[in-house]
DNA sequence: CTGTTAGCGCCTTCAC
DNA sequence: GTGAAGGCGCTAACAG
């Protein structure tokens, strides 16, 4: 199979006998260069099979019409479903996406972010993984003139563009749910207790229960490292309570997954003897025949979307330099 | 905030008063130059925080250590582990991905190509959509000097790289499970009639009962077009029949899920009166309550990272063009 | 070992 | 309205 090289802007311009930077502009559709021309231009590029050396105007351009999106796994949902809206957007935008996936390895990150640096992406969308700490990285693109906006999982750092999901809403829904069923043994199990998502759940928790007049018991707060057997402990704890609670709700769907396995195991029935509710982050409950009640949604496909539109707000505003954005969704309770 | 405009080899030439040319054979580590001036280069390079432009170098080596990755969807849990695969190949060999989704659809499948074409990628990985007929891009790239890799979803042309699954050995599994726990009614349900992934399935059916010694009736398979309607309207039919069948095998997860609702909602008890396997495509069986008795598995994961793997066989090949790859995964069944 | 020169394909002043 | 010339940053002959 011989290799065609591809068509450049100088054989066009031989053919036509014109000089390339007139067909460099008829291709562009500069106003400057007449109809006939321009059509003369076009036609033969059609004919040749022309299509314009990316990496030329790239080079040229100092602009890629890339974005890079920086996610801690695209094999999980959550993220997978971010990540499907964000291609969506940049599609529209005539955008090509890059992606790398930190595996919550701090160091991986910053080196598909120097990745992505040297290829002169537009713009990066991110969500941090568990790890970051270090956020000098920030300094270094804006200092580069490369916007990020992170979402879902974002630096606790004024003036970065962010887009993240309120916990509490959803936590107060969730609340209210169980008390308005008649639950007032209301459990949490939650993640890891120096984790940022950990405390604004169990603020959000605290807080829900007093706005019910439920005093709150520290006993009904457990933790997990997420592993299933940590999930496991965490929900025999609760089962072995004089005062075992009749509703909890759990960090994510992960965990519920194993303390409905738990439960079951018990003996409990599910949604009779014990509720369930937990923040979403595996869409599978429609499909379940003893589903938990409820789960309080965080949206990742919207996160991502709206991260995705800030950035190119941003992009076509260059020269004006925005406020930092920073939009927060409702998490909502979805019942089954 | 002030753009601080990257450094660049003219500037850590003239810092040391050597030529370009110089310091860039240094940065590549380049036999030719000394030990010293390679290290004094280096040096300097950190101090001023220099990093290449791979536009640059992109435009100028015609090669952007970058490859395409074109699929229906990316949010569907089977493609999303597929491309977490890819992109862990992708970056041990130090390549970016860039990817888009066709959603299905033939144009904007030829839309991506051509953007990724333009792009100048190095490769391609691809998993065609339903709708796709027309394979002239094929030859279109080959022109370009730009290898193609399919997965999962194959062009049934010869001479084209592909790893793919056989579905022929887990559906023989699937009906000699069945068999040895005493089932003779089995029946399946497929996808459309003209999907060739349908074909292939109805033939590994037929012939594995045939050599079960099972005399195949035509009113065992039933289709469905994958709406849930119609998943619901082919198991009701399966029902009606007087002779029910006691096993079904379905096309995917997604008709089970709406098939084993059904037939919870027509009162057979699951995995006692009727029994479930299917080829999957969503992991959750693992979690629920009442899965189904297995699922054929066809490993995406594997066929996202063989395909990336042969295509960087290829990438590190180039010259001597290779025979065509055809890589065949066989499909498992995997007892819940 | 190192410097000089040229050019990748395209766009964009500057001329006419 | 169009052409000529220069250069983006880097690398790779070709010279020393």
């Amino acid at each position: 199979m011989k290799e065609v090289k591809p068509t450049t802007i100088k054989e066009i311009a031989k053919k036509l006998k014109i000089s390339p930077s007139t067909v460099s502009r008829a291709l562009n559709d500069h106003p400057s260069i007449g109809l006939v021309t321009t059509m003369r231009v076009k036609n033969m590029a059609k004919e040749l099979n022309y299509e314009p050396n990316q990496t030329a105007i790239f080079f040229k351009q100092r602009k890629t019409f890339t974005i890079g999106v920086v996610l801690p796994s695209l094999s999980e949902p959550f993220f997978s479903s971010a990540i499907s809206e964000i291609e969506n957007v940049a599609s529209d935008h005539k955008y090509t996406v890059i992606m790398g996936q930190s595996l919550d390895d701090a160091e991986r990150e910053l080196h598909i972010l120097k990745t992505f640096k040297s290829h002169r992406v537009d713009g990066v969308l991110m969500s941090i993984g568990k790890n970051t700490r270090d956020f000098e990285f920030i300094t270094k693109l804006k200092e580069a003139g490369i916007p990020i906006v992170f979402f879902d999982c974002v630096p606790a750092i004024p003036d970065v563009n962010k887009v993240e999901c309120n916990l509490s809403t959803g936590m107060a829904e969730a609340i209210d749910a169980f008390v308005e069923r008649g639950h007032q043994k209301i459990a949490l199990i939650n993640g890891p207790e120096l984790l940022f998502a950990s405390a604004e759940r169990k603020n959000a928790f605290v807080s829900a229960l007093s706005r019910n007049k439920i005093s709150f018991d520290e006993k009904y707060i457990v933790h997990t490292d997420l592993t299933s057997k940590s999930n496991e402990d965490a929900m025999n704890i609760l089962c072995s309570l004089a005062d075992r609670p009749s509703a909890v709700i759990s960090f994510n769907d992960f965990v519920t997954l194993d303390i409905m396995k738990c439960a079951r195991e018990r003996g409990l029935i599910l949604n009779q003897d014990i509720h369930f509710i937990s923040y979403a982050n595996y869409p599978l409950w429609q499909y379940m025949e003893n589903p938990p009640m409820g789960s309080i949604e965080q949206f990742p496909g919207e996160q991502g979307k709206k991260a995705a539109e800030i950035l190119f707000s941003i992009l076509n505003n260059k020269g004006e330099a925005l406020p930092a954005a920073h939009f927060v969704l409702k998490s909502r309770l979805i019942m089954k």
